[in-house]
DNA sequence: TTTAGAAATGAGAATTATTCCTAAATAGGA
DNA sequence: TCCTATTTAGGAATAATTCTCATTTCTAAA
């Protein structure tokens, strides 16, 4: 545990979102100016790999690290363009148990519309 | 419609696993020399897009094309080491229900054991 | 404390996957 | 056939990430 890997670790914690390497790289040097953006790299994967924290690979931009460790899914929300955390429980077990296989771990990735744009365009629809 | 469109095309078309973007390109190369690595993926981009193929992203390499139109999930197997397809059906209903989102498209990416080594893991536990 | 060895860092080069640029080639309709 | 818009080949450029290695920092034994 060294001073840098205490830092990326206290961003990654504090931080709502889903960041990707580079924010996280910019906000470390902010409190430690030295840091290298490898440094940032070799720790995020360190920490992914002793399931500190959570990777999010995306189609549209770099990956993104997140400290909620409960199995959820992301949403990229078409409307709002953010990305949604969406938590949606048994998906593992029913993955199991309807394909006949052992699931480790699992990502989906859902593009779409997140809760709150839906009910807008709903909305729309009806009136 | 040109040649090379063609080409790669049936080069997918004629396959049954997962290609990436370089080994269509190589394929694609040996029945015309002179055809260029941006050219397979300026195709394959406006295939992903017109709907004709799935473009499947991963995390651990390039991404990969595949033929298969019908949604289905895909399996990266701890065992064999093989990129599978899993048939699933009514995900994207079930999502939409349950978290009271609408699904455009999703994307999801199994690590586990694929249901042949999966079966070989539970014969060996009984043993 | 020193110090030896191990591990981690910083800086930047290298790699990988992909997209972009541009002059030349080609498709396909008139 | 001719014209023009599109596409191509080839290579440069870009983005994200990993690697290399000399230097620094940590650890724990002397």
């Amino acid at each position: 545990m060294t001073r840098q890997r205490q830092l990326i670790y206290k961003i990654i914690m504090n931080t709502e979102g889903h960041l990707s390497a580079d924010e996280i790289f910019s906000y470390a040097k902010a409190e430690m100016p030295s840091i290298a953006l490898g440094t940032v790299y070799r720790n995020l994967r360190l920490m992914v790999e002793d399931k500190e924290i959570r990777q999010i690979i995306t189609d549209y931009g770099p990956d993104r690290y997140d400290r909620n460790m409960i199995p959820h899914e992301h949403l990229h929300c078409d409307g709002c363009g953010k990305l949604v955390d969406i938590t949606f429980g048994g998906l593992k077990e029913l993955l199991e148990n309807k394909g006949e296989i052992a699931v480790a771990d699992y990502q989906l990735n859902i593009r779409g519309l997140c809760p709150v744009c839906n009910a807008k365009q709903k909305k729309i629809r009806v009136q």
